[in-house]
DNA sequence: GGAATACTGAACCATGTGGTTCAGTATGAA
DNA sequence: TTCATACTGAACCACATGGTTCAGTATTCC
């Protein structure tokens, strides 16, 4: 099994687990944007959004950059394939796992059916 | 744009922002477990235990119930598709994005060698 | 019935999170 | 030079999280 730093994990879940943060992530996809923009944007304090913008860009989902008095974000080299991976290989699991059970019940079905038949005789 | 319930996102992204819930996910789509299994599969106490297993129920990631003493825990019925599809919808503006900002640097490339053609005139 | 097993709940602890205010510093504009 | 803007950092707050221990309760086994 491919073995992923765990801890990349974690940040960029934890990332995405914040209506804000996910809010954040929406708004740079649509365009750069200052920490006074996004504040203003999600009615916030600038030391609030410096918060979540220091968590998305601990997670490799945003970069900044500071010209002069102002500090512009943009979404960043995180482009979360891992964490999609992980979760369709999840899936592809979930899936199997239930088809399964689907057989299993199936089986049972028909063994009923039979009993059901075996007694009517 | 289609809007989830943030509230479902928070819990489910919460859940797996955790090494130790993924595991228990990764185990539980291998096979049903109780409690304890788990507890000692991942060399932490019962009440440790079921305090991940609570989250990753109230994110729908898994299903319990008791018979006799013991708790079965299996994979629930949330498969993640809505945090597939926020995160490839996110991916693909970030690729839009990203082809733009190419473009662009492309364009200035082509206009500088232009004006070194012209400059060598 | 008595002991072992499997969980449950309350209480506690250290640390993290999501926010604030307040007091700076650095920069840009007039 | 002075003032407004934009950020930064420290300190604080309430509450959540990830864990523990300890004291139950309910079941199962002998």
């Amino acid at each position: 099994m491919v073995q992923y730093s765990s801890t990349h994990f974690n940040a960029s879940f934890a990332a995405l687990a914040d209506a804000t943060r996910r809010g954040v992530l929406e708004q740079l996809a649509r365009g750069d944007a200052s920490i006074s923009d996004l504040a203003d944007k999600f009615a916030m304090t600038l030391t609030g959004m410096k918060k979540h913008v220091g968590v998305l860009e601990l997670a490799g989902l945003v970069t900044t950059e500071k010209l002069g008095r102002v500090r512009t974000c943009r979404i960043g080299p995180c482009r979360l394939e891992e964490e999609m991976a992980w979760i369709a290989r999840y899936r592809q699991v979930w899936d199997a796992r239930f088809n399964a059970l689907d057989d299993v019940l199936d089986e049972l079905k028909r063994q009923e059916k039979a009993g059901a038949r075996k007694q009517g005789q």
